[in-house]
DNA sequence: GTTGCCATTAGCCAAAAGTCGAATCCGTGC
DNA sequence: GCACGGATTCGACTTTTGGCTAATGGCAAC
């Protein structure tokens, strides 16, 4: 195997078990592979920053600091050339129609037996999108509000994203300068940013806006 | 038929075309029935005021103002003696039995056949609980944290829902003031008594309670 | 190197949010 | 009628937000 086969590989899932199970398929597939786990948005951050170079991204789409579609959606613009497969306990057609359709290049259900799994991560590897059997990708677009606000937050920067999710957890300003290292000034000058490109005039706005696209249903429909 | 038995309906929905067809359908059971319409949460409010004497009430899950449960957990506290049927386009088993959970007398899909949407509120005036077929309620309970944020929005005044709905809207102090029209005082005051009954410290996190509620998925599992 | 973007911070200010206490209204019970 | 409790209303006061300017340092592209 020369070097650049040696295989890079990100898994992030907060569910230890599931983790390592899916690190040993990985390894099944692709013997050398060197992977770097991460259970939680912040060593998502971590390790995305430590490992530039890595090949693919297995991402749970719930884990604690983010729920649904954010961190897939800030993935998909931070770090453009990381190709991200969305890994998840939830198997509803709209939600796997949705992470593909926000850029993730497949989309491996938990229930999988761990030979689709694996099969799964052969076909990835090819270059492929795999889904899961029956899923029909259709003709629904995203939602023009749901693409808008998946536009604007792919355009914050990393600092920013974190700061908005953490105004997605109701804290205060203070609080998130705190847990960050920093001035309050400076989460100030973040949410002023945010505000501005989500198109939003406040926080609890935006976070509204967040949370319409971590919600299966965007309006439920009438 | 005696004064006693002339029956008085409200029907909530936002969807005159189904309003209409509801209760076209409520006439043939209760041929003398007395039916008061309202396609808002606002002017349910009313109508719920001034028919204290109403019967049951017919719910739709989303209406200009609410969605999800919240609307119901509300009249479950503040109109004990209503019973409350929930219409939905929604038929996911889930959801059907939160509603119940809720404290809904009944669950009509607005998918059904007429005859069993006839059905299902002969039933109901029997007082039964009617369900669509092929639902087992189960033995899950109410999400621990989603029956404590019920338990706390019921305990609110029938003004404090009204802000706290508003709030969820993302509007300003200011905004609800006017459309309510009472001074920002007043607003302000309703809202830091939310914040205490919701055990919440700003309006993000009220908001933030109110969409779990409102949600399929509490929390999407893992 | 220069330019540009991002992150960081301070300081200032206006607006919004939230707290407290008090007045008023309203229905219930005595 | 009168007292009581809760809901509603509101003004005064404090804290938090959010906008704006300006200055610093780091980093990457041109």
């Amino acid at each position: 195997m020369t070097l650049s086969d040696s295989s890079n590989f990100i898994v992030a899932d907060d569910h230890p078990l599931f983790r390592e199970a899916l690190i040993h398929a990985i390894h099944n597939c692709v013997p050398g592979a060197e992977i770097h786990e991460a259970d939680s948005l912040a060593t998502l951050y971590e390790v995305v920053e430590t490992h530039p170079d890595a090949d693919l991204l297995f991402l749970d789409l719930h884990m604690p600091g983010v729920s649904g579609f954010s961190a897939l959606a800030y993935m998909r613009n931070n770090h453009e050339s990381l190709p991200t497969v969305i890994v998840s306990a939830v198997d509803d057609p709209a939600v796997i129609r949705r992470a593909i359709q926000h850029g993730a290049s497949g989309f491996i259900p938990k229930s999988s037996p761990i030979r689709t799994i694996e099969a799964a991560i052969d076909a990835i590897l090819q270059g492929e999108v795999w889904l899961p059997d029956n899923i029909d990708l259709g003709a629904e677009g995203l939602d023009n509000e749901e693409a808008r606000i998946a536009t604007a937050m792919s355009a914050l920067t990393p600092h920013q994203f974190r700061v908005l999710m953490m105004l997605g957890e109701g804290l205060l300003n203070k609080q998130i300068a705190y847990q960050l290292g920093v001035s309050e000034a400076t989460i100030k000058a973040h949410v002023t940013a945010i505000l501005r490109k989500m198109q939003v005039t406040n926080r609890t706005q935006a976070v509204l806006a967040v949370q319409r696209l971590n919600t299966k249903e965007p309006g439920l429909v009438e």
